[in-house]
DNA sequence: TATTAGCACTCGTTCCAAAAGAGTGCTAAC
DNA sequence: GTTAGCACTCTTTTGGAACGAGTGCTAATA
């Protein structure tokens, strides 16, 4: 961590990242000189250029060239200068709007959130639906399809819905069926998915349980409905927008992109780090983990239901992207998302 | 349609066109006479090749470079040179290996194949799942989730699932619906989601339904369960191959490609038009309506369940693809699919 | 002592012309 | 009908010159 600059340097440091951030260029003294309200020639400019250099936070690509922030720059700035646009009332009226009552369903609202983070930023637009294994389970319903084959639908206090066709060794019924899901919904009412699972294995140990034929079967069938590997709801919208950027012009940057994308687990990870925060969190360039995504800076925020955590969303845009801008759009449209979640279920 | 051509032009246009795969270039008439057993002097070679560009089936992109295929060379080439290669028996082997009989769930065949299909190819395989006006009704579930708020639970024959969630004026008891389910399930069972409309319809209009509560209520939630824009299930996979294709190093044509995936209706309205044909469909470059994709071949073929069609896949990749091998991994994967569909449902 | 003007220097970019290379079309000979 | 030979075309590569943007350093200045 660089220790505080003088104003002096800060505010070169400030007006070379505007510049920056403005053109997608190196920028020179003499622009700073001219363009921003620093009254100082480019020549001493340049020195203080020279200081920020040594100090990590600029770098000139080649000796003629001017500076461009670096990663480490541009955390000074988001950190210690950043002043984010307050969301007019009209752009908060806009976001909100999109939400539409009759959109019940979490996927709609999901994939309502992306669109619109993509819109408003002109970058791409990501949320990560809930966790399933975090989601409080509201009831399970049992359905026969055919022999030997029943069709399990969990549904969650949030709204969320996962079907799962199992597999019996014997046939039941569809009365055994509403029996089981009659007495599962009692015992796992209210628990996480997560202590459902313990709960189940739990009454299973029990002895009087088993030895109870309708109890014994009901809990073997639901650990199989149970034990299955949700995929991440990952909602993208506008990847092509980040593309459009001048500094993925070059081939081999748009493949690593492509990449990204295309490999959701990269960006699933980064969006739970995210997760642990409880405010806007911005990671810069190569300050994520992932190789494919360090010409990429995410601002993300989680979203809560009931005040706790359950899903993160974000805009992913360029480096040089304007955090002034996309912060506020971030953070609005995060808690209008947990205002939804809370509101709806 | 060009009329046939006389066996030595065929066989230069042949022997370009190999070529022309195999090295993405441009190709001289010096290398045709060297590296094919064509017992041509290049000169000769020269005047035919003269005479498959007038033919509109070669071009030159300058007048000192070889010569490419065109779109409508490689027609001719497809339609009547083309000769595919048969799987061997451990390709098949491994194809059919690929789908795990506790894959019950319709997506996992789906998102299997669409793997299977990129992995085989090196390019994009793409599988668009059935679709589902076109399902056989075989039963609905009504759940009571909360007050007014009714999940409607669809399963078609074919296996595919499909969750709605309702919003009502009244207050129904998981008792009535449980009756209502029992009631449309037995007058809508075997339809088709298309015929099943109408018939809600025409009980609506039937006037002992309209005195009676319990149907009448049944019919209005089963109409609004079934008035629902069901998303076409397109599953794409492997689009980063596309990329690494030569042809492709070009910024505009990734830009392209890339919105041509995100802009998913494109690939569904694609697939959808190889639905009519009944065996495998080539669409060459710009035989395609849809200029994103005019730089792309795709290979795709229909599947079908109990001998009709349901559903399409395919390969998507590069004009200058491998026909020769692509064309029966396409085939293959689709009776196999076929197969599996007819087993499983 | 901090600031600035001036200047030499560096390095990337653009431009141009020349040379190389690949492949053609045409013609005349076989 | 086929082919060898040759002139021609057009792209690509190469190298060098001119240009321009921007720097670092130094000496002069306030």
């Amino acid at each position: 961590m660089v220790e505080s600059l003088s104003e002096r340097s800060e505010n070169i440091l400030h007006a070379v990242i505007s510049e920056y951030i403005f053109t997608g260029e190196a920028v020179g003294s003499r622009t700073i000189s001219k363009k921003y309200s620093i009254d100082l020639s480019p020549a001493s400019i340049r020195n203080v250029m020279a200081d920020l250099e040594e100090l990590g936070l600029l770098n000139q690509p080649h000796t003629s060239a001017g500076r461009i922030p670096t990663d480490d720059g541009l955390r000074y700035y988001v950190d210690r200068i950043l002043q984010t646009r307050k969301l007019t009332k009209e752009e908060k009226e806009t976001i909100k709007s999109r939400y539409k009552p009759s959109n019940f369903e979490i996927i709609d609202i999901m994939e309502e959130t992306s669109r619109l983070l993509s819109m408003f930023s002109r970058y791409a637009g990501v949320i990560l639906a809930p966790k399933f294994e975090n989601m409080i389970f509201e009831r399970i319903e049992l359905v026969k399809l055919r022999e030997n084959q029943i069709l399990a639908v969990f549904v969650s206090k949030t709204g969320m819905i996962q079907n799962r066709i199992i597999i019996t060794e014997e046939d039941l019924s569809q009365d055994d069926l509403y029996q089981f899901s009659r007495y599962l919904n009692e015992i796992l009412g209210n628990l996480t998915l997560e202590e459902a699972k313990k709960k189940i294995i739990d009454e299973m140990n029990k002895e009087k349980n088993m030895y109870d034929w309708l109890l014994s079967r009901a809990l073997m069938l639901s650990q199989k409905a149970f034990n299955t590997d949700i995929e991440d709801g990952l909602f993208v919208d506008g990847k092509y927008n980040i593309l459009e950027c001048r500094e993925f012009c070059d081939v081999e940057k748009m493949k690593s992109i492509f990449r990204a994308f295309e490999e959701k687990g990269i960006l699933v990870r980064l969006l739970d780090q995210a997760m642990e925060s409880d405010g806007i969190q911005i990671f810069i360039g190569t300050e994520n983990e992932f190789q494919e995504m360090h010409d990429c800076s995410v601002v993300a925020s989680p979203y809560t239901w009931r005040d706790s955590t359950i899903g993160t969303l974000g805009v992913i845009g360029p480096i040089r992207m304007n955090y002034c801008d996309i912060v506020p759009i971030v953070d609005y449209t995060a808690k209008t998302v947990s205002r939804i979640m809370d509101a709806r279920y």
